[in-house]
DNA sequence: AGATATTTGTTCGTATGTATT
DNA sequence: TAATACATACGAACAAATATC
């Protein structure tokens, strides 16, 4: 057996968790193993490795976060090569933007950058199949929204059409990073009080936008769908920027209260 | 972002691990700890959760991959929490594109969209050091290399040259973004070839953008900046797709030997 | 520098839960 | 239903790391 560990004695101790975790790793791309296909029990990686249980269970463990396996009992179970979902992707991608303080014009200027060129791509792939769908997402919010939870359902369903857009792009990360956007604007606090004001994107100019983007996708248009988008996206970021600003003076009201009514539900 | 993971209990039975998981992450975002503030210890964690050391090890694991604490021992060790590194970031994201296949044109796709911004970006937050760095950096591949190690060095100063305009940007989303996509650049095999080619990226025209772009920045002109980038971007992806298929070329010519000679050392 | 106390890291034995047959 | 094969969880003991004196 021929040992390829680069892990040196000189460094501060490396613990044995994280040894096992490397071995497991190696021992996926070595063998070539692909999703769906099942790792060693967690006996046998006891003994293989020498470690007790608890240690083999927290590399595991640690795997199975990355999103690397999954574990199942039961007669036949155990730790099974996975693929990380897109979601947990963009939960741990989370994770790290927490704390960067993220800004609506942040996240618009990579819109603005992104949509256009992924509007491109999909109008080349796009499949009637998908025309439908994108249809029938705009059917739930072409008209005015009874109560505000209606309101709240035409936004996201606003970002889906979007969303669906990417799944027609032949740019993986391209496509990933645009619904990951949306994703962000989906949780941003301040973006769900903006959602939460009476017209918080001009809803008649949005459907008109997304309906020629349609029609270009449909005569297969790359150039015209990232024309659209383009427009699209500078009047939602005004719009967005616009009322962001509304509810700072809002803020700023209620910090000085002159004769103001407290309205704010969380 | 505040999310309360809705916890049902008619759901194939949730583990105990992933409970003290979510637990902990509650306990984070309810008292507002802050890095480098310490959770409680394991043995309170054992008693407060009922749980044993094992199970509590486990979902201590699961949030240091999360890259959320990190756990140190010793007197006044514990769990601290933690802000994800990028670098950490990165690789767990690698994770999910590994899968995905991307193309030298997926990534170049998004550069184009996403550089010039950037630039732009930089511009007007850049000083006199950073600038200097910059043109620090030029100096490494500002001559011809001397052998296939110094080559290789200068691609990747070429993209640490942008990495470092990254550094400057005020829109933390869009500089990791391109960061990213400079990583990936760095670490696939089929770009790593490409490098080892005698003039990956045509290096005088390269030089000179970067010189102009500094001039650009020097005198606070984003759209300028963004301009060149533009065009260096346009370029580059040409670059790096003719030698793609150069190398393909290659690659068929080994597939059916005529009289070929092999060289490729790994 | 060395001893010591504190806290995590690892092991082992055992018992329980769960899915397959 | 019962038997089986696997992961999941518990608890006690011991080892290793590290801050403090």
């Amino acid at each position: 057996m021929n040992k390829i560990d680069p892990a040196f004695s000189d460094r501060p101790r490396r613990k044995r968790t994280d040894e096992i975790v490397d071995a497991i790793k190696r021992m996926i791309v070595e063998h070539g193993l692909a999703p769906g296909d099942r790792l060693p029990q967690e006996r046998e990686l006891i003994s293989q490795f020498a470690a007790s249980k608890g240690t083999v269970r927290e590399a595991l463990k640690a795997l199975e976060v990355q999103g690397l396996v999954s574990v199942r009992t039961g007669p036949g179970g155990g730790a099974f090569i996975e693929r990380m979902s897109e979601g947990r992707a963009m939960s741990l991608l989370s994770n790290f933007l927490f704390a960067k303080n993220l800004s609506i014009a942040n996240i618009y200027e990579m819109r603005k950058a992104l949509e256009p060129q992924l509007a491109a791509s999909a109008a080349a792939h796009i499949d009637e199949a998908g025309l439908t769908r994108l249809e029938h997402i705009i059917t739930i919010y072409d008209h005015e929204p009874a109560d505000a939870a209606e309101r709240w359902n035409q936004r996201m369903a606003e970002l889906d059409f979007h969303g669906v857009v990417a799944e027609y792009s032949d740019n993986p990360i391209l496509a990933f990073t645009c619904r990951f956007l949306q994703r962000l604007l989906k949780d941003l606090t301040i973006a769900q009080d903006i959602y939460l004001q009476p017209e918080p994107v001009s809803r008649a100019s949005g459907i008109g936008h997304q309906r020629d983007l349609i029609a270009a996708m449909r005569r297969r248009d790359p150039a015209a769908a990232a024309a659209i988008l383009a427009e699209h996206m500078t009047e939602a970021e005004n719009h967005m920027l616009s009322l962001q600003a509304q509810l700072q003076d809002k803020f700023l009201e209620e910090i000085h209260p002159s004769r103001t009514v407290r309205r704010r539900s969380s």
